[in-house]
DNA sequence: GTCTATAACGAGATAGAC
DNA sequence: GTCTATCTCGTTATAGAC
């Protein structure tokens, strides 16, 4: 079963001085956002200089763009894993909201929410690549949605890729959120409701 | 009924030019975010000089601060209204999503959840005041969904707080996503939809 | 209350040696 | 590939005249 759909526009070639920049530039990325950390940031922590941060990133815009790139391959893996793995769709549902608990346990907001939030400022060609991630995970729990309620394991009103934007969007704003509050446990709870919502009710209000 | 319960903990005084200052600086965070933005900005939009601004607000910490405590109590101000309206809690909490989609298609992110994403790199008293944001917004909301709850017109799982935390997060998340594809209409569905996930349901397997 | 002028700093980026 | 050195620009912020 092939679930790669639709891969970054550019896999960056990676080189091990390139992945630490990238590295670096992930974690800085997303606990203070594009516009907040500079090349001085990540030279200072490798213990380099800035201009050897150019030779292997020309501009910023290349190094954001890679980062989203990379951070794109790296989820799209997960999912694949996640999909071709065992387990019923809720299953599946559950260990993706798993991913991003792994994101925020680390301190980190999702890299794409993170951008998501500085869109207008960001450099044309990081914008093309962000939609790209979220238009593979909102194919991606399309599909596993549509799998459930066929199966009659999930139900929920709307088409199934209105639920799955409705699930994108509250678990980067349920990591937004509990960012704020320096608490994992406030994301896992909207996560786990917000799979909950699509249980089958066999028994009249359930309050 | 006294719906105002915590305001923020410094009222902005407002003159004219500080409340100009302010609707600018207002715009500019909501869509560039905080770091995203410069008093050189604010001083073009308003044909005046960056010192003058200094003037009325001694430093960028200082506006970001008056930014969301202004903020803050006009949201306040909207949800005590809404309570104190006519209609049952779920009428209220759709007026609750109306405030949020009339945030968007102004092509605007909520302040505090642009705020949010930049935290880390915020001013401590901005972030101070950005939580008494999030925290009368979820207050506000449990009221509504014990309410409901109670005359049994909503139905929901977990304890109401709970609750309130998901759909404030999937709110924001959804108007985060939203802005990537400038699309108000995403943020429409995903807020009715949370919202209909509240139905009290009497028949069985609702797919 | 708004201006001119400027300080002090950090940003992204480049040239050219090693 | 990484360095030193430098450039240019934008940033927040202040002093002092009007």
């Amino acid at each position: 079963m092939q679930t790669q759909v639709s891969p970054p526009a550019e896999a960056p070639r990676s080189t091990p001085a390139a992945d630490k920049i990238l590295d670096v530039a992930e974690q800085l990325a997303q606990t203070r956002g594009f516009n907040g950390f500079s090349y001085a940031d990540i030279a200072a922590k490798l213990n380099v200089t800035k201009a050897s941060l150019h030779y292997h990133f020309r501009s910023k815009a290349d190094l954001g763009r890679a980062l989203i790139a990379r951070y794109h391959v790296v989820f799209e893996r997960a999912l694949a894993a996640i999909a071709d793995g065992p387990g019923d769709a809720r299953a599946k549902l559950l260990r993706y909201v798993d991913l991003y608990y792994d994101v925020i346990v680390s301190d980190r907001m999702c890299l794409c929410g993170m951008l998501a939030a500085e869109y207008a400022t960001l450099p044309v060609p990081m914008q093309a690549e962000l939609r790209l991630f979220f238009d593979a995970n909102e194919r991606w729990l399309t599909v596993r949605l549509d799998e459930g309620r066929r199966a009659g394991k999930l139900a929920f009103r709307e088409p199934a890729k209105e639920r799955a934007r409705l699930l994108v969007g509250a678990l980067e704003g349920a990591m937004l959120v509990a960012r704020v509050y320096g608490d994992g446990g406030r994301f896992r709870a909207a996560g786990l409701a917000a799979i909950a919502d699509l249980h089958v009710r066999r028994a009249s209000n359930v309050a």
